[in-house]
Formats: C-alpha cells, structure tokens, sequence
DNA sequence: GTGAAAGCGCTAACAT
DNA sequence: ATGTTAGCGCTTTCAC
C-alpha cells in the first residue's frame, strides 16, 4: 500500500518510484515498467497530502465568499455560473477548489488562508468597497499572496481584476430604448459599495449623453439588487409613469426589475406596453417573467475561467497582474420591445 | 516567522509551543503566556499543511458533482442551497470544503480521493442509479469510506443518505388537489435514475388512491427535469385539458413546471384557472411566473447541514450510518388555487 | 511540566 | 540511470 513496499516489489528505490510516477528525471523504460505495473499491483497511489506537504504548495485555489443571511447577495445563478468557471478550470490546471465561506460577522482574515497554507491563491467573490475589505486586500497585496478580485474594482488600488464591462452594457440599454423613441429613462441602481453599480451608473449617464437626452440625477433610484428592493419603488414608478413623467426603467439587476415588474403589475401597469423594462444579469428568471424581461447579458462563466485562469498565471510569475473586462450584450425581450409611443 | 523562533523567543522547546497552540498536555500557566505572546509577536500560525501532513488527516470534506453540460442538472437553487448547508457544517465543525467537479465523461474514481488523502469524507451531489455510480459508491462502501448521497438512495445497498420525503410530497399535493375538487390529475416526472422521481410517483399514487381516485398510468407522463422538457409537453397537456380528461398537473420540478405554465399559456390556456398546477422545489422561479406556482418545499439548506452534520459523525465512529428523511411542505400560491369546475 | 527525538510520505540535491 | 539522504513543519511518545 505504500511507496515502500513499491519499491521493493518493484526492486529500485524509493526514490525511483517517485522518479516514475512523477515522470522526472531520466528513467530507463524497463524500470519504468516495472515500476508502473508495482504501483498498479499494490493499487498505490501517492499522498497528496505528503506531495503538497513536501512541496510546500497546498495545491488550492480557494474561493472566499461571503454569506449573506438569506439575502443572497448574488443570485444563485451568479454564483454558480462563477464557480463552474473557476472549478473547471482550477481542475485543468492540477488545482483544487477550496470553498471559503465567510459569515457576516466574522473579520476578513485572507492573510492567514496563505499563512496556514491552506491556499497558495484565491479568489475573492462578492467584495463590498468598505474600509475593513479594503485592509483585508491590501494586506494581501502587501504580502504579495496572489488573489484576484471577482466583478469588484476598487479605485487607486492595483488589485487584480475581472469584471464584466457593465458600463457598457447600461450604456447600450440606454441608446436600445432611445432609438425606440423612449425619451424619460429611469434607472433603478444598486448600493455603490459594488463598483458595479458606479460603473452602471457612468454607463447610463453615457448613454442618455449619446442618445441627445439630459441627464437627471432625480431619475435615479436607488435599491439593494433584492426583489423586493425592486417591488418597493413599483408604487413611485407607477406615479411617474401615469405623470408621463417616465416611459422606460432600467434596473441594475434582473431581481430588482423582476421585483419592479411584479409590483406594477399588480398596480396595473403593463410593462412592455405602458412602459419598457431592462435588466442586468439575464439570469434564469428574466425568461420566466410575463412579458419575458429584456436583460443585459453577462458571462459569468467566462468570468470564473478567467479569473481562475489568469490567476494561476501569476503563481508561477507576479508580473502577470491583470485587470480583465469581458463584453456583455443585451438581450431583447417582450419588456422591452414596444415602440414608445411617441408624444407629439 | 516558523515555530523555531517562536520556541526560542519564548525560551522552550518545538514541543511546548506546539502544546499551547493545541491546547493539550499540562502547561504552566506562565509558559502559557509567554509562548502565546512570542507566537503573537511573531505572527506565528501554525502550518495547516503540515499539521495535516503529521495526523494524516486531509481536514476535508468533499463534495462531488456532477457537471451536465448546460443542461444543469440541478437547478442553482438547489445546488446553492445544499452547498450553503454543507458550507457552513463543516466549517463549523473545522473542515474546510473541498468542491470536486466531475465532467460527464470522467470516470467516477472516487476511492482515488481518500487514497490520495484529498478528504477525510465525501458528500456526492447529484448521483443517479446506474451501474457505474453503483460500483464506485460500493467501492467507497467497501473500503470503509465516510461518504453519503444527497437526493438519492440505491435500493439494496445501505448507504448513508440524506433525502427529503418527497413520497409525501407529492401525494399531499394530489390530496390538496382533490379536496379542491380536481379529479383527473396528470403527473409530470422525471427520468428514473433519480431515486426522488420514483418516490414521487410512489407518493402520487398513494395520494390518488387515498383520495379515493383511481390511479391511471396513463395519467403519468415524464420529462427530463428541464424547463424544455416541461414546455415540451404543453401541447399534449393542452390537448389532455380540452377534452376534459385533466384538470390538474402535479410536475416533479419547478423547471417543468414552469416550461409546462409557459407552454400552457402561448396555447392560450390559463394555469390556475383553466387547471391547477403544482410544482416541487419551490425554487425562486416559483414566485416569479403568473401566475406564482404552487410547490413543494424542500428544505435544502437542512438538507445539506444534515449531510455533513451526520457524515462528520461517521468519521469518529463509523457505526453512525444514517439515512435521514426531512420533512417537505407544499406552499400553496395562485396556481392551485381555484376551486375545480365541479362537472355534474 | 518540559525537552529530545522519531516519524508522517514525499521531493530533490547529491553521490555513485 | 539509480540509490542515499536530508529535509518539509508538525505531533507525539518517552524520558527526565
């Protein structure tokens, strides 16, 4: 069962068995064989644990997430598209995926993920831009332990990076309903702790710009990307829509619009016909809404492999640090699929 | 910065300092301290790798799933939900997790993972009864393996399980039905390699003849847990409703159940009023169709504390087999309820 | 109550 | 091309 015992089947040395199995060092084929078919005999395998041990490499990517109670931070579908990405291909390159939950209330200690070589990389998903994260990053900046941030900039640091271009994508939203003859644009946001919101937010303000309209800072609102952050504004979003005061909403994530259009429904307004309604994520749900919801496309999966890839990548050399921006594309559905009607 | 120093600036021996931070063995108190503080000073952590390495234990708890190409097999729901369960347990209880995706070509060489010394246990998310799995569980069973299923049981074998009783599920959904009035209801399942799609039919049939119906074979008609697999059958359904032979469907998932409403209402068919319709899972997608539909609670996140909870029990003694039911509970909402036409 | 030393199963430098 | 040996950083007996 043990190298050991291998070796001895085999006749070489213990050291030989290793040179085999690892595939170094010159080895002559015979030696080879019956090294080969001991190990396959005694049905060894070698230890990770000593491997890794001896190695001084724990051979783990972690994946820190924090655990919002019962609010998810991120929907599922984020999730989970995320770490499909980073498991694939964390495994491709020898790696394994050590899960790191982190509950509310507990100090974001990384540091000590690397000091207990538990990790020898990680990635941090659902980062909030608070001065404790902050701390906790650059500590690891400092003590250059590679990790890499998942869909959250932080501004004046230099942290690895990979996010979707949600600029962009709002600012498409913006110019897909102004070229339909929608003229008052609402946006519905997110907390600005996620640089993502900020960035929806420059996208929108771009897109109205481009599109020839002005920019009202009072047709913004704000929500917690929850469904039910999005259900509450139904009730000012109805008032303006039946002021004529707003023919289009775009909501920063699909739960908060799906919440929106839930609500307004329920006050009778029929979005994609009383007013247009995007979202962002083009999560599972924005296809199971009446009528379907237009929504901004990301590719969470392309996400994970990149994070999980370029990170690797900077074990073996730190200068391959990396700021990494993938492309969304909108989606159009029934929401927004009208024409507005335009007023004379 | 390693345990050397940290023995010499406390002025003890490895073996001391090791006692302090493990807690074991009689120390002075005043030893106590000053390794405490020298370890402090130092920022001294101890080496989880090479505390691994010496007790041969990994400190894992291994969660195996299956990667379905697109067509997830779980819904993110689900999988989240298990996962959060399984997440915070082992945490709790000092182990780290260890996510082990598998590619639907791969071998199922699970014994490898503990011989390896990857895990100390394992959780196998997703499993199904064909011979392959059979044989790779057996021989985790044979080896005296810790591991346990999730959602799935392999009748004849006694493998540790945790499942919900989604027997009784679907036969109170059926009685919820027929009290309601609703007389000929069709059941949507699942493929068969899933334990739960048998317990669901078990459980429909039960409820038909318990109401007092006759159970019609005909009546049961399968899809493959997709959404498109539900849609699939609109058509048929629709059909089934406009000749008066149904008047209700019970699906074995959410995602059916809502491909099912989808299909229903472009055929002009309007679920809740034209027929009842019941899914399972209650997933986040139930409450977001219109109408909201019905469903069957499954306690997810208990489902995977309870998997790690009992599966770490095993791993001190192994005689702490298990096979845990939880309870289900069906969440009534628009889609069941109306009162059935009573035809005379 | 504390120190010395063996051993966990492997890698890698060095010797042959 | 292969064997020998010294670690890797910790736990744990066994002396003292």
């Amino acid at each position: 069962m043990h190298r050991k015992e291998v070796a001895k089947l085999a006749g070489v040395s213990e050291a030989t068995v290793s040179r085999v199995l690892n595939g170094v060092g010159p080895v002559k084929e015979e030696t080879r064989k019956r090294v080969m078919e001991a190990a396959q005999q005694l049905n060894y395998v070698p230890s990770a644990l000593a491997q890794r041990f001896a190695l001084r490499r724990s051979g783990n990517l972690g994946v820190i997430l924090p655990m919002l109670p019962k609010v998810n931070l991120f929907s599922t579908f984020y999730f989970s598209e995320v770490l499909s990405g980073i498991g694939i291909t964390a495994k491709q390159r020898g790696y394994d995926l050590l899960m790191l939950f982190r509950e509310p209330d507990e100090p974001r200690d990384y540091v000590n993920l690397f000091r207990t070589q538990k990790v020898d990389a990680c990635i941090v998903l659902g980062a909030q831009d608070v001065p404790n994260e902050r701390a906790a990053l650059a500590e690891l900046q400092d003590g250059r332990h590679p990790f890499c941030l998942v869909n959250q900039r932080f501004d004046g640091e230099s942290f690895n990076t990979v996010d979707a271009d949600h600029q962009m994508g709002s600012c498409q939203a913006v110019k897909h309903l102004a070229e339909r003859g929608f003229k008052r644009i609402l946006f519905l946001n997110g907390p600005a702790v996620y640089s993502n919101s900020l960035d929806r937010l420059d996208g929108y303000r771009q897109g109205i710009e481009e599109a020839g309209l002005t920019y009202d800072r009072s047709m913004v609102l704000v929500g917690n990307y929850s469904r039910k952050s999005g259900y509450k504004q139904a009730e000012a979003v109805a008032w303006l829509i039946r002021e004529g005061r707003t023919d289009a909403v775009i909501a920063a994530n699909d739960r908060m619009a799906i919440g929106l259009l839930q609500g307004l429904k329920e006050l009778g307004i029929q979005v994609g016909k009383d007013v247009a309604l995007i979202g962002c994520d083009d999560s599972d749900g924005a296809r199971l809404t009446d009528p379907p919801l237009s929504s901004i496309q990301v590719p969470f999966y392309e996400v994970g492999c990149a994070a999980a890839s370029r990170l690797l990548d900077t074990i073996s050399d730190p200068r391959n640090s990396f700021a990494v921006k993938l492309p969304v594309k909108l989606i159009e559905r029934a929401s927004s699929a009208a024409v507005a009607f335009t007023e004379s």
